[in-house]
DNA sequence: CTAAACCTTCACGTCGGCGTCAGAGTCAAG
DNA sequence: CTTGACTCTGACGCCGACGTGAAGGTTTAG
């Protein structure tokens, strides 16, 4: 398939697939022409690459884990232990931004309260 | 006081102040030779912007909030109602924020676990 | 054959709170 | 007077995942 169909199917924007492949995470193969050609197996990729963004991950991580991740029809295990580490790592720079978020938030209830101390 | 002094005085960069100012957050008196002139009053002025800051307002909502803020001896106080509508929907939008994080943060426990729902 | 879809490669814009030069003027102390 | 610390105004850089044209080829239905 082409670019617009796999856009579709995914519901990702064509330019988001073009960035994804500028970044080394799809490798579509190419006609003549130029347009790309996307196989079946590309709509699962994507659909990995997005859940790993959704996950925080950036592209460039992403590149790096893509090879240890298997698509275990639909549900992604990690293959290796460096990449387990990697997500172990990410997993808490979440929990610390989130914890820098609740400290915000209890300093603003303090000033919606005008409370003193 | 100059600006050098006061960024040490707060803390905070010279580039950084002369950016509040930018932003219409701080209006310092200025010497004829173009240097600017700070009272003794922008050291908490500077104090609440970080709050605020820290609490995730952008400057352009700080510049509409602060003139309704009452710095009581270092407690931010709001004094006019609309005020504490726009913190409490920052508060609110904040909740989201870490609400998404901690979606992000179970989807990665899940691909780290590499178990099956 | 033609026109509408569809596709291509640039390449700049976005958002925000500054960091970081560059080039030049100001001021206080010795 | 001179030196060196201090300050000034631009103005680009940053981070990241794309959005959004522009200008032009390709494919395909009718």
């Amino acid at each position: 398939m082409r670019i617009g169909e796999l856009a579709r199917r995914t519901g990702v924007s064509e330019r988001a697939l073009r960035y994804y492949e500028e970044q080394g995470l799809l490798r579509p193969e190419r006609r003549p022409s130029g347009y790309r050609v996307y196989g079946d197996a590309d709509v699962a990729a994507v659909r990995r690459i997005r859940v790993l963004l959704a996950a925080g991950l950036s592209t460039a991580q992403i590149l790096e884990v893509l090879p240890c991740i298997v698509d275990d029809d639909g549900l992604l295990t990690p293959a290796c232990p460096e990449l387990v580490d990697e997500l172990v790592k990410q997993r808490d720079r979440i929990g610390e931004a989130i914890s820098e978020l609740e400290t915000t938030r209890a300093n603003l209830n303090t000033i919606i309260a005008g409370q003193r101390s």
